[in-house]
DNA sequence: CTGTTCTCCTGTGGGC
DNA sequence: TGCCCACAGGAGAACA
């Protein structure tokens, strides 16, 4: 399940491969993703050159002259490259092709289809997709001071406050439960009760997690092109996550679950409070 | 505005 | 071995 790291992994697995690279031919397979995918993406893209490959929270930018391709991995969707037309058959789930004249190709591929190909002709910035975002948590904008205020008021579990993508974006349920773990703090702890110590240390683990797994996805890199493997899944080892019932490593207490705005939520009762 | 629930989708794994 | 079904999850949408 592709997390910020899995994201941020493909931009840079994908971007030497299709930088300057002038699109010159979209197929779409299965438009119905998240949203549908538009109808005449085709002519939309074909002939435009691609200027950068960004990335805002989850959502994967691909900037040409005439507006920006946004991409989104979903659940359960990734991206590979493939070289001089050497893209082996469609498989079940390859959804779109972007094809470049240099016969790179682009692949998506997602079983779930809660991901999104959409285009934006607009100033991305004010896409309303990401116009409300907060700060990236690798960013000097996500700090104590800012969490801080931004917990201050905040009466709701302090797991769905950092999961919340207008507090920071891109902490997903699995690196939620194991920043909390890392600083001992209760996943139900209501936000406005945490103090300064907890909310630095809080903000320091969800920026060394997601760092750790960035690094860790460096590794992966070149599976992004002629590979027929699952490029862009690897996972930093879970310490509580789908652990319940295992013994915590730091005190040996079993590791338990509870359900928090409808999401798993694993800790240790001892470690955590 | 806040908080909660619903929804999309398919692969996986547990129970029997 | 096969069938059934709960479950997982990002995040917008809908609703209270």
């Amino acid at each position: 399940m592709p997390e910020l790291p899995e994201v941020e992994t493909t931009r840079r697995g994908i971007a030497p491969f299709i930088m300057n690279q002038t699109i010159s031919q979209v197929e779409v397979r299965q438009p119905r993703l998240r949203w549908p995918v538009m109808s005449n993406l085709g002519s939309q893209l074909e002939g435009e050159k691609v200027l950068s490959v960004k990335r805002r929270a989850k959502y994967l930018l691909i900037e040409l002259a005439s507006g920006t391709l946004i991409i989104h991995l979903g659940m359960s969707g990734n991206l590979r490259v493939f070289t001089n037309l050497s893209a082996p058959p469609i498989q079940k789930h390859d959804h779109l092709d972007i094809v470049f004249t240099n016969g790179t190709l682009l692949r998506f591929h997602d079983p779930r289809r809660f991901g999104a190909v959409l285009w934006f002709s607009g100033a991305i910035e004010h896409h309303p997709l990401l116009v409300n975002l907060g700060p990236e948590p690798l960013s000097a904008d996500f700090n104590a001071d800012y969490l801080g205020r931004k917990l201050a008021k905040q009466k709701r579990a302090i797991k769905l406050a950092i999961m919340d993508n207008k507090t920071v974006v891109g902490v997903g349920n699995i690196y939620a439960n194991e920043a909390l773990f890392r600083t001992g703090i209760h996943p139900a702890t209501t936000s406005m009760q945490l103090d300064k110590r907890q909310i630095i240390a809080l903000t320091d683990a969800i920026k060394q997690i997601l760092q750790e797994a960035i690094t860790a996805g460096g590794s992966t890199l070149r599976d992004f092109v002629n590979s027929a493997g699952k490029s862009g899944y690897f996972q930093l080892q879970h310490v509580v996550y789908g652990r319940a019932g295992e013994l915590c490593p730091q005190c040996g207490h079993p590791i338990e679950k509870m359900v928090l705005g409808q999401r798993s939520s694993f800790y240790c009762p001892q470690c955590q409070r």
